[in-house]
DNA sequence: TCACGCATGTAATCCGTTACATGATTCC
DNA sequence: GGAATCATGTAACGGATTACATGCGTGA
């Protein structure tokens, strides 16, 4: 479902082969969705199907041929149909959380490993969105309507990594003491 | 991959029917891996053939009569391998995100109503949260080996959904400002 | 009597992942 | 010469969702 229209929303800001799709699903957007090459394909084929996208071979020399997609005005209405609708919560899948519910059945140094691994992750990502804010996002006054919702979703990723990254601090600490003490 | 671990790790509390895991995944475990009774089901049927879990029918009169699985030794050492993996980054799946990042193709009033919606939720779980936290994780002091990891797990509920609800407020004051000054 | 909880599944479809496959150009 | 980038796909498999299906007991 979602997948669709997550192609659509990237579509709607520009004209886009797979290829580039691909490449735009492998940050910006991509940082709230994920989808690989293949999905992506097989997407656009069902989309353009459906009259909801249009393909347009473009002729390269020097480089493979491509297909430039675009939305119809039924893929633009169908857009806009979807943003109304309310959203529920997303699902929530963290394999790190399930290992750590059952942390007492291993070494505490390998739970300890696993967090601090965790939280180098997320301060690289936390990195990666506070050099694009430095650099795309430095003042408000000058950004697009486009450029103004880009913001807050990278303001989102922000809020999100900053509160992982408190979190381990405090599960660590928290793991140490109690080990110190009780274990 | 890893519905089969999140089953795994509930069972090694303690032994359940497909209908009791069925529950945990509605609360408790269920906030950070969802799934489906289906889903479990076949997943059961898969670990038994296997040899990592085994079921014992339990007759009940009054009642239907229930399969209760445990771990077998295999399926406890599959479970303390795969803990000590490490493990990436959870891929994000947020389809208000997405919405959000196409915001300036609706009203801006539309945009505004999602973002009050997610936030009630937010809300909501945060409550629930924060009630089970009182309920049941109240003392440090008292928690067993296992409620240790469980609290932590809980915490990090706490710090994601008190982020996300700071996120939103944020994200409505913004888009107010800039309705008002700039659109 | 009607809804809900207990208890278990099948079937169809869709979505996602991994692996395989090709072939030119450009940069080191 | 080798790796990376551009560009497109197929095939097989596995995981997830939705719908269908059954049937007893309990409490309002």
């Amino acid at each position: 479902m979602a997948l669709s229209h997550a192609i659509l929303a990237v579509l709607a800001d520009r004209t886009c082969s797979g290829y580039d799709l691909a490449k735009q699903f492998d940050g910006s957007v991509g940082f709230f969705w994920n989808a690989s090459h293949q999905q992506i394909y097989r997407e656009l084929a069902k989309l353009e199907q459906q009259g909801i996208i249009v393909g347009e071979t473009i002729q390269q020399d020097s480089r493979p041929n491509k297909r430039q997609f675009s939305l119809t005005s039924a893929g633009k209405a169908m857009l806009c149909d979807w943003i109304a609708k309310p959203s529920s919560l997303p699902p929530t899948k963290d394999e790190l959380l399930i290992k750590l519910f059952v942390g007492h059945l291993v070494p505490l140094e390998t739970i300890l490993t696993l967090l601090q691994d965790q939280q180098t992750l997320h301060a690289q990502a936390l990195e990666t969105y506070q050099s694009i804010a430095q650099k795309y996002f430095n003042d408000p006054e000058t950004f697009s309507e486009a450029g103004h919702f880009q913001y807050l979703t990278l303001r989102n990723g922000i809020h999100f990594e900053t509160s992982w990254l408190a979190w381990c601090e405090e599960a660590i600490a928290y793991l140490k003491q109690y080990s110190d003490q009780g274990g």
